[in-house]
DNA sequence: CTTGACCTTACAGTTACTGGAGCCCTTATC
DNA sequence: GATAAGGGCTCCAGTAACTGTAAGGTCAAG
């Protein structure tokens, strides 16, 4: 199988693909011409891969997880621990850009959005009048 | 006022004042030493940056909105429209991230955890079973 | 005169790709 | 055999917004 058949099989582009094998996430062997000939194994990865970064795990989360994945040694509490610590990363993140859309909300609101140049929203920014 | 008052004043690290010049964002003049010297007008712009980006602004956005502040004919609805593309691109990601909590946190659930193998999260990463 | 705190520049690294240039391989068509 | 389309390949540069580090100049105190 071509890089350009997985790309359509998997959603992730081929430049992605390729991507993936430069830091080590996938190893696909190559076919006497110089392309990539991808297997099972390789589709099921880019797959393994492609859901854990749908989820927002980092790259090296991806990496650590495929590790735990197929080491059948492993503990569940290795891959909770993980999850649970992008998991807090993931609300920390929340908390933070619901803060944002709650003050710009407030702002956009008062905004009249005319030709006029009275604008709250620079006021807040330049902070030259007193807290509200 | 050299850097370090201003980093303290402004909350700011010195690299990022350093790069906000690089970028054209302050221009602060310069003693016979080569020390950056900070006028109220410096501190004014940096102040102002620094609400913008903790409003989650890009750069670009900081140096239009800067303009836009700077620009006596300005209309209003020039602010509102980069505040509310802005706030769009905000409620996309918290869309995004609480898919990714509410998908994390039944998985995180699910898993025991100890120092057993079995594990709902490599198992739904890896997709081998049905979807539930 | 040295120590320490401060300042300077320049360059590399971060994250996870993405775009583009320049070139090769394969297949079909003229 | 030439050529064009549609793959594929590598390598290099760029993205966002800094951050880290190295190597060195400046300044006040003791």
């Amino acid at each position: 199988m071509n890089i350009g058949d997985v790309s359509r099989q998997s959603g992730l582009p081929a430049k992605t693909i390729r991507y993936y094998e430069e830091i080590g996430l996938i190893t696909p062997q190559r076919s006497a011409n110089g392309y990539r000939v991808f297997r099972e194994q390789d589709l099921h990865k880019l797959a393994f891969i492609g859901r854990a970064r749908a989820l927002g795990f980092g790259i090296e989360d991806c990496r650590g997880l495929m590790k735990l994945y197929e080491d059948t040694d492993r503990s569940s509490a290795e891959v909770k621990q993980i999850a649970e610590e992008h998991l807090t990363e993931i609300d920390r993140k929340i908390v933070e850009l619901t803060g944002m859309r709650q003050t710009l909300t407030r702002l956009v609101h008062a905004c009249a959005g005319d030709d006029r140049p009275d604008c709250p929203i620079l006021a807040d920014l330049s902070a030259q009048q007193a807290e509200g």
